[in-house]
DNA sequence: CTGTTCGATGAAATTAAATTTCAATTTCGG
DNA sequence: CCGAAATTGAAATTTAATTTCATCGAACAG
């Protein structure tokens, strides 16, 4: 999983004649071990524990590389905070965020995709992505 | 249409104790006038040119005020631009994307919504608001 | 109508986020 | 190893949004 994460991106580098370094390394190894949604700054929080001297900006360059080469996907769950999952070898999921506990659920439901593609289709659209989020009160916060 | 959404507002800030100002009813009633997707920037050139002592300040505090009161809803079309929508008095609807010319279609899809409710059920979670975007290439735009 | 009170306003200052700049450094092919 | 070209981190810049504050105006009692 993280190998082929890591194929991906060198990969992706190579092909843009961009280069390997240790920051960007690091970043990526890093941000595949978490299996979080994490902010690009409590990413580099943690990059920076491993190596005292990258720099903030090293970060969000190489979060937006990670993007781009599909290893990564943004997600923002209302709240306009930018966040980063894995996208490389995971299926596609929506999610379902509690609005009190902020806990989110990840969701993979292919009558949503399905009927997405039907709506889309009606309109005369080729659907290329989307974003779905859910957001409601779970069972531990509804008392 | 208009007058419920006015009444809405006064209602709102009488509630609250707010004074029904010249620059908010100016402001809520050029933001009604529209039938777009507009910024706060848009909405402020258009507002400037009916009264030119207004201030940015105001329509960002007032935009704030109609999102409060339900009059208006915050979108996001995946480019981190905010903007705004008519709510009150509007069903609820999704969005429909061209990735390449922008263009934006509304949605209402009675069985995305049930959908959604059951995935929500599902786990626990009593379902209180949800975010749909659809991204795709329009008809015109593919050729 | 006043006059008074307290919220509202606009400009400027501040804060915060993200991007750009640039000199020094690193990568990597030869 | 060398050198060209990309990368880096810190600082500067840009941009967006919020806060501050002196003045203004809405609302209400009298
Ligand atoms: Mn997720
Ligand atoms: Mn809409
Ligand atoms: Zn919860
Ligand atoms: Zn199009």
């Amino acid at each position: 999983m993280q190998k082929q994460a890591k194929a991906v991106f060198e990969q992706y580098l190579s092909k843009k004649n961009l280069k390997a370094t240790h920051q960007r390394n690091l970043i990526l190894e890093t941000f595949l071990k978490t299996e979080k949604h994490l902010t690009h700054e409590e990413l580099y929080e943690i990059v920076k524990k491993k190596d005292k001297s990258i720099g903030q900006t090293t970060v969000y360059r190489t979060l937006k590389l990670l993007v781009e080469s599909d290893i990564a996907r943004e997600v923002d769950f209302g709240d306009r905070i930018v966040r980063y999952e894995h996208k490389c070898c995971h299926i596609h999921h929506d999610h379902l965020i509690c609005m009190h506990c902020k806990k989110t659920i990840e969701i993979v439901d292919s009558q949503i995709e399905e009927l997405q593609e039907s709506i889309a289709a009606k309109y005369g659209f080729v659907l290329v992505d989307h974003n779905m989020s859910l957001y409601g009160i779970c069972n531990d916060c509804f008392k």
